[in-house]
DNA sequence: GCGCCGGCTTGACCTGAATCAAGGCGCTCG
DNA sequence: CGAGCGCCTTGATTCAGGTCAAGCCGGCGC
């Protein structure tokens, strides 16, 4: 981790941009660009681990931060996939205690780190911004619920045809891109990365899908729902 | 679904006894009486389906919800028990759309239906509920990334012993009671009941807990730690 | 009392996916 | 250019836990 400054204007553009600050007023943001202090994280390093003592959580501007929980036996499954604008470690926030899992940048990533009290602080001058918290933990929760659904009720092949569903349906064309590496891909879905190349080999011999390195095409997108 | 008739008085106290709503001034709960309506609902009736348009949200007052999903083949993961002062089906107030899960009642529930608008509203002059809920949120978040941990790294094994010492955390003793049929635990687990039954067996076996009907007896906590 | 029903247990079997092991392909770096 | 290293694929084997099929037990209505 090495300190990164940022230049006002920039900062305060970044901030601007998150959803959850979304609405706030110039000055609140000046306020933010004042009291958070920008980092950057090679990749590999990590934020936090997971049982950390939290003093506030992080913003992403710039990067992809992965949050996962590792096995005892070293196998890893991955709970989030946060980019830009998006907050990260933010549970421990309003709930006290350790953070629930460890966050690793993916690349390099640049974010802001808040202090707890600052937030709450801001938070109870302009409380608009605890709706916008609450939406996206409401967000999270849905999608880990859908994880579990996923993990406890559906079978591999179920799983990676909805994950790619919901990729194109993100893209809106036929030819995704995997945002991840395979491997990380497949710790996300909780299979191992034979299994995910297997059922990948699997879908593209029954014509549903073609894929050329990380890149996807989505052939027959009726036969991927019926699964 | 039952309407159910509540004095003020009673409807009240119960307002005020969820941690959601603590420190709310006496008309702020007068308030959200009044916008509120009573229901009750009998053993195995749903308060709602997963997929649902969601026109506000559940206050548990009475007895436990069960909040699960269903896979095609009618299998079921239960995804949190709900018991009395907890909120339930609160994620569409923050970020609209349907509900995530379906929540049924064990045994008879009374509750209370605040619609969205009526806790927006009341949210926008008494903000610190928000910091309420968000603290709520992020302990169900807490709970549904130990449950994908759960889920995807761990054997059943070693679910069923952390259950069995979570629950003894809460309890405090060394016997304690599921609070539920062995069927419903086993999918809150994410298991079969014969799978639960055999485990459940089998640490018998080995001298680490002993089990009569719905009641355990923690017998060897460090050999269950070691699980 | 008797039969029935729902919840639990037990046993036999099967299967989906993990694991182990061995290449292959495409990098970067010396 | 070739060595070495990640990352991915492919094949063989294993195993945890699900499924199917019987019984068992306790409560409850008749």
């Amino acid at each position: 981790m090495k300190p990164l400054t940022l230049d006002a204007p920039s900062k305060n553009a970044a901030l601007g941009a998150s959803p959850l600050l979304q609405g706030l007023a110039g000055q609140d943001l000046d306020c933010l660009a004042r009291i958070s202090v920008a980092r950057r994280y090679d990749s590999g390093e990590m934020l936090f681990l997971a049982g950390d003592e939290a003093a506030g959580f992080f913003l992403v501007l710039d990067g992809q931060v992965k949050v996962s929980r590792f096995g005892s036996d070293g196998r890893e499954q991955v709970i989030h996939l946060l980019g830009p604008g998006q907050p990260c470690g933010e549970v421990p926030v309003f709930e006290g205690g350790a953070f629930p899992a460890t966050a690793t940048a993916l690349g390099r990533v640049d974010c802001l780190f808040l202090s707890r009290a600052a937030f709450l602080e801001l938070a109870a001058r302009r409380p608009q911004i605890l709706l916008g918290m609450l939406a996206i933990l409401s967000r999270r929760l849905r999608a880990l619920v859908d994880l579990v659904d996923d993990l406890s009720l559906k079978e591999v092949t179920a799983r990676l045809a909805r994950h790619l569903l919901d990729l194109q349906r993100e893209a809106g064309v036929d030819r995704v891109e995997l945002e991840t590496a395979k491997g990380t891909l497949a710790s996300r879905l909780g299979m191992s990365p034979e299994t995910l190349s297997r059922t990948l080999g699997k879908l593209q011999r029954q014509r549903l899908i073609s894929v050329d390195g990380r890149t996807v095409r989505i052939l027959d997108r009726g036969g991927l729902e019926g699964l």
